[in-house]
DNA sequence: AAACTGCATTTTGCATGCAAAATAGACTCA
DNA sequence: TGAGTCTATTTTGCATGCAAAATGCAGTTT
């Protein structure tokens, strides 16, 4: 066997969860690219377990379309068309205008709280330019909404839907001055947010995921 | 081993895929409760495999929300408090809303016949009064508006969440007069989403919906 | 009778094994 | 040289095996 990778912290719930969520973190940092293939033997190698709990994390990876199964054989990291691309960031957008709406009418000062200090987190990682702690911390900003709505099945869509994207929202970030950008216009996104009128919020969220969607469409379309 | 289950038609796929749909379809029917514990072994025996095909399938399941882990064992339907169900319509309700919009954006002749069929056959199965029957024509006859959205992420998500709330649906049907009833206000369900006019659509979707989630409610919190 | 303890049983999580499908490579023949 | 086919190797899908965790149960103690 090669060299192994240990388990930093024992995460609950055991092998395939650890598999499961390194792996998502790969995708969704760009460490995996779409269409990039994932071979069982090689995983269970650098996780140091069996084919048996890899097959298992990919085949739950598989059933939320983060990744696909090859044409015979084999799984990849899904790949969309340009098409397929406008069609998933169309689903994407409605969530999260759905989400903005629904959350500004819910917010509590717990909810607040917390989507500010995601946001100062985004903010340092952004100084900091650090690519992979932006990415992370701007999920996490995002998830803070999500949570705002106080629907865990919302945060649980919308998540699903921002990982599935992920890989492709990463290459929009090429120098310190795009983290910064990003980071911006979550201020802006907050102030509207966290206004009274729910159409506000709603039309903040349009306009940022339609902006988000231009500037994708940029990257991964030169 | 028991009785087994032989594949009526081998799907393709695999055995996987084979005891994954066949679970969908019990639990969407309400043949499996919500709450019901699934043993691996007993399923291993019913479609006469192994449990590694079996663990694999209900891991899928899990992933996709429709069965949970138990707290420390087995894996159960998934079921919900009267806040959770209230929770999971509202992001049903938001996602429908969404179709039926955007599908009377992007109504085609091929979309109105397919919805029309599903609809006839939803007729039929309700004057049969076969209950099952009508269920699955029911699912086909939502995603078949779902398919007329072009998106077929907008279809995947929209599918998932009405497999969840299957089960709780499943309830409202106790006579054949209640199946005529929903089949009735397809009718009516369906003269919206052929106007021309999203927002008579959406308006309408949004009220079908209302009135589902009241009946569900009813038949569900007595 | 309630609570605790220890043992037997069931259930789970993962490893390993094996046969069939899929692919790549070598070889043949035109 | 190129197309075809035959074999060797890899990869996959599933079965089986095994050890550890979880549960139930009986017996014991207070």
């Amino acid at each position: 066997m090669a060299e192994r990778e240990r388990p930093a912290v024992v995460e609950r719930g055991g092998t395939v969860a650890r598999i499961e969520s390194a792996l998502v973190e790969d995708i969704s940092t760009g460490a995996l690219a779409p269409g990039e293939h994932l071979d069982e033997v090689g995983l269970s190698e650098r996780f140091a377990v069996s084919r048996t709990p890899v097959r298992e994390a990919l085949s739950r990876l598989t059933a939320q379309g983060i990744l696909v199964q090859g044409k015979k054989r084999g799984v990849r990291v899904a790949e969309y068309s340009p098409e397929q691309l406008a069609h998933l960031f169309e689903v994407m957008h409605e969530i999260e205008v759905a989400c903005a709406r629904i959350a500004s009418q819910r917010m509590t000062l717990l909810s607040r709280a917390e989507i500010i200090e995601k946001q100062d987190i985004c903010l340092m990682a952004a100084e900091a330019g650090d690519l992979r702690a932006y990415l992370i911390a701007n999920e996490r900003f995002h998830e803070a909404i999500y949570r705002a709505t106080g629907n865990p099945y919302i945060v649980e869509i919308a998540s699903e839907f921002r990982r599935r994207t992920g890989p492709f929202r990463s290459r929009r970030f090429a120098t310190k001055e795009d983290l910064l950008g990003s980071a911006q216009s979550h201020k802006i996104l907050i102030d509207h947010l966290f206004s009274e009128d729910s159409k506000v919020a709603s039309d903040g969220m349009r306009h940022h995921m339609a902006n988000s969607y231009l500037t994708v469409l940029r990257a991964n379309l030169v």
